[in-house]
DNA sequence: TAAGGTTACGGCGATCGTAACGATC
DNA sequence: GATCGTTACGATCGCCGTAACCTTA
């Protein structure tokens, strides 16, 4: 048994059991990774995956077994390294953040370019994607750190950090009926709505506000992507509904926010990362900086 | 890095950091785990053990924090061994069982002589010590389970379960004036006493018996073995108290043995194991042999 | 028949052992 | 000077790559 091996394992897992996708990943031929995996059986003396004719389709029971103490070497493995890179240089290094449009847009600016000023030799790599896809990436190492609203909180191998809080707010074109007068739910409902896709930016705290009045709001477009919602917002098809902090006074100018605070409960936005994952020291460091803009931007709430 | 360099690390904890040793229990020749080492560390890129001239003496910082990994992945390693012998063939094996004396004479005869039916390819190996050596021998996995009375419960990463409860007992010969009338622990104070040592058998819970009464035994011998408490009260040294199932009526018929449940606190002997260390089938069957005969006991008691 | 997996074989590199050397108690 | 660790060098064994072959969608 070797680490190749065990490598070899994850990446299986990884690539529907293919050896030829596993090869290429591995940067090595075919032939070599099905030897390996064959040497690897042969001396735990049972195979690990089930086999249709000679292609791989799914893991034994014995695979199923093992494969959770292969995850936990990978695991410690990576952290040997990182602990040691940290170690010997901790102002270089990548961080892999895992977030939504919203959070990239609107929060997420302020920490990382404090960060980046700290920090100019680590490089960023950002992606966007579903909240349900962002604990996957924690899980498979794409990302290091997620930061998000939804879903997070139902995985107990992660830990999860409460960032800050926000509401929602409704944005109409300015001269539109509702830029004026009392807010309400009924008032809302009569209205055309756009606003965020089912689990993402705290698009459950809208269903949650409805589901006791029985109402329903006539969702007309669903967009992960809070642009996306303002600019259909612009073009008249009806009012959006959109996490607070994504009004920026400056470039919406045409656009009138309302606060919903009374209306929608306030959403909480999470800073997520596997519990046995070991975060280098700038990671920490730029979790830091997130929670400082999180304060900074809840004192500026309050003014 | 390779698994055998992850080893290394591990032997070398267990071996006063000693390169000679580790070559020796790795069946290797020293330079080579000398040229592992300096691989091992070039690689990381900066030393994971602290030298004086030549000579390794402990960790560095950053060895510090990289061992509870090595610990990680050597654990699971040995983990995916033993889930695969257990599924190729779980009838073939290794048994490492530590305890105390009193167990192993005691309470353990009945359990293994079933368990030795079931499971005849099953190598035991019973392993006597002090309770706190128990512990370390799980952790350093020569040992995959350890029964004992005291200490276990104070340590996370073991799993604890409870296997049975027992009292004490005072033995005397025949004709001593403790074996009649009333017992009181006045009266157990008032002759020179034989028992446990600190951290055997329930000693522990015969301070606590005397602690709130402000007497003090007269304790003149202390041993792991009640063997040898019983030996030295045939002798007529002083009263001997022992743990009630190590009172044999078959052998002991020259000893007296009373029951002191009234006087001082029941112990728990209780089966540990390594939480996150994988035990094969049989081990698990053992320790069900084992909460059997607890089980049976309890009720022969009873009557 | 193309794509995925296995088997055979040759070459290269990693790691071991021998041995000589260096340092430390 | 005996023990422990390092360095140098030759030999071996493991692993990869090429290539031919087998199998299934």
């Amino acid at each position: 048994m070797n680490l190749s091996q065990i490598e070899l394992l994850r990446i299986l897992q990884e690539n529907d059991f293919s050896l030829s996708k596993a090869a290429e990943k591995m940067h090595i031929v075919q032939s070599a990774v099905s030897r390996q995996l064959q040497l690897f059986e042969a001396e735990l003396g049972s195979p690990v995956y089930e086999r249709q004719g000679k292609r791989l389709v799914g893991l034994t029971t014995l695979g199923q077994r093992i494969i959770e103490q292969v995850a936990t070497i990978n695991l410690a493995k990576n952290n040997i390294q990182t602990i040691a890179a940290d170690y010997v240089d901790c102002t270089q290094g990548v961080l892999q953040i895992a977030t939504t449009h919203t959070q990239a847009k609107y929060f997420l600016p302020k920490p990382i370019l404090s960060f980046r000023k700290k920090y100019p030799g680590v490089r960023i790599y950002m992606v966007e994607a579903s909240p349900e896809q962002l604990i996957n990436k924690l899980h498979t190492r794409n990302a290091d750190i997620a930061i998000c609203t939804e879903k997070v909180a139902e995985d107990i191998e992660l830990i999860v950090k409460p960032c800050y809080e926000w509401h929602h707010a409704v944005v109409v074109p300015k001269n539109h009926p509702l830029s004026e007068g009392e807010l309400s739910l009924e008032r809302l409902a009569s209205y055309p709505i756009l606003t965020y896709s089912f689990g993402f930016t705290g698009r459950s705290n809208i269903e949650i506000a409805l589901k006791n009045t029985g109402m329903e709001l006539d969702v007309i477009l669903s967009a992960a992507d809070t642009d996306v919602i303002k600019t259909y917002v612009r073009l008249g098809m009806g009012v959006g509904i959109i996490a607070g902090m994504a009004y920026d006074p400056l470039v919406d100018q045409d656009l009138i926010a309302r606060d919903l605070s009374l209306l929608i409960p306030c959403s909480r936005t999470k800073i997520a990362y596997l519990k046995n994952n070991y975060l280098p020291l700038y990671t920490q460091h730029f979790i830091d900086e997130m929670l400082l803009a999180a304060k900074e931007m809840s004192i500026s709430n309050w003014l």
